[in-house]
DNA sequence: GTACGCCTGCACATGTTGCCCAGTGATCAG
DNA sequence: CTGATCACTGGGCAACATGTGCAGGCGTAC
């Protein structure tokens, strides 16, 4: 489950150089290559590594606005909620949480005026009863996962 | 910058095999490899796919706890918080957003507990006035990007 | 009609993968 | 101590993929 220094050294490798091969990996890594084929095997079947999917970003597909949403909930509505989200492409994402509301999700759009369509369509539905939206204005610090790499591998 | 058929379907097969070569994907789409490879090209040089990076899992590194914090930031101090808050490794993504808050990010801690001391670090710093967090309990869609792939290469 | 961009199909040298093996050193149970 | 297990090394092999270059077809724009 916790990945040791060598683990953490091919995560921030493959983070800086993906299309890397094994064969590169292990010279740079200074191990043979049949150790880090089953480091990385094991990252990957740990659940460590998820996978290697491309990182597309919505801005150069023509959607360059993005924003966050909180929605509230009719109680007992939930899985229905979930379901038409799930339909709409602009939600990139969505999470349940505690606090003041109930759900949060991640939406992007084409414009500002198209981001009210969006709007129109996540919250025109029944179960939901109140949103209040946040339009992003900078990135300063985009999903990321290095440091908490480094930190989980020195650390243990 | 738009992409067409056969970039969404590069960008989907991608997704569904990332460690696909170029030659098996010319395979796959039915056409030249060096189409394949042009349009690979293309897509990564336009900044549609923006890498291939392992997608680490925060959970499976001993991070199972995620949750959003707003923040709210004393005039002019924006960019100090900002650099502060990019160096706490717990903190995943930072946003500047509208609205009620000013800034908006993603964090994840080892437990409930210790997203008390993420939390103490994150807002133990003098900028920032007020932050109110909400916890993620389920995540219902996680981050995709698929459906807008297919949405932005069919009506374009 | 001509230049251009995009695609096809082919070829080559080189590098990489998946798979096999034998051997070393550390750790641990009996 | 003995034997088992595990992770790692270093090597070899056939099959395959990659980067690159080139000639030619086809439709579009001007």
């Amino acid at each position: 489950m916790a990945i040791d220094h060598l683990d953490g050294r091919i995560i921030l490798l493959l983070a800086r150089e993906p299309r890397i091969g094994v064969l590169e990996m292990s010279r740079r890594l200074g191990v043979a290559r049949g150790t880090a084929q089953a480091r990385l095997d094991r990252l990957q079947s740990n659940g460590v590594i998820r996978g290697f999917g491309p990182q597309v970003d919505p801005a150069a597909l023509g959607y360059p606005v993005t924003a966050f949403a909180t929605l509230q909930i009719r109680q007992g509505q939930g899985a229905d909620v979930r379901a038409h989200l799930a339909t709409v492409p602009e939600v990139l994402e969505l999470h349940t949480t505690t606090g003041t509301g109930d759900m949060l999700c991640r939406l992007v759009a084409r414009s500002n005026a198209d981001l009210q369509r969006v709007i129109d369509r996540v919250v025109g539905f029944d179960g939901i009863v109140r949103a209040s939206t946040a339009i992003v204005m900078e990135n300063p610090v985009p999903l990321r996962i290095i440091p908490l790499v480094e930190q989980a591998s020195l650390g243990e």
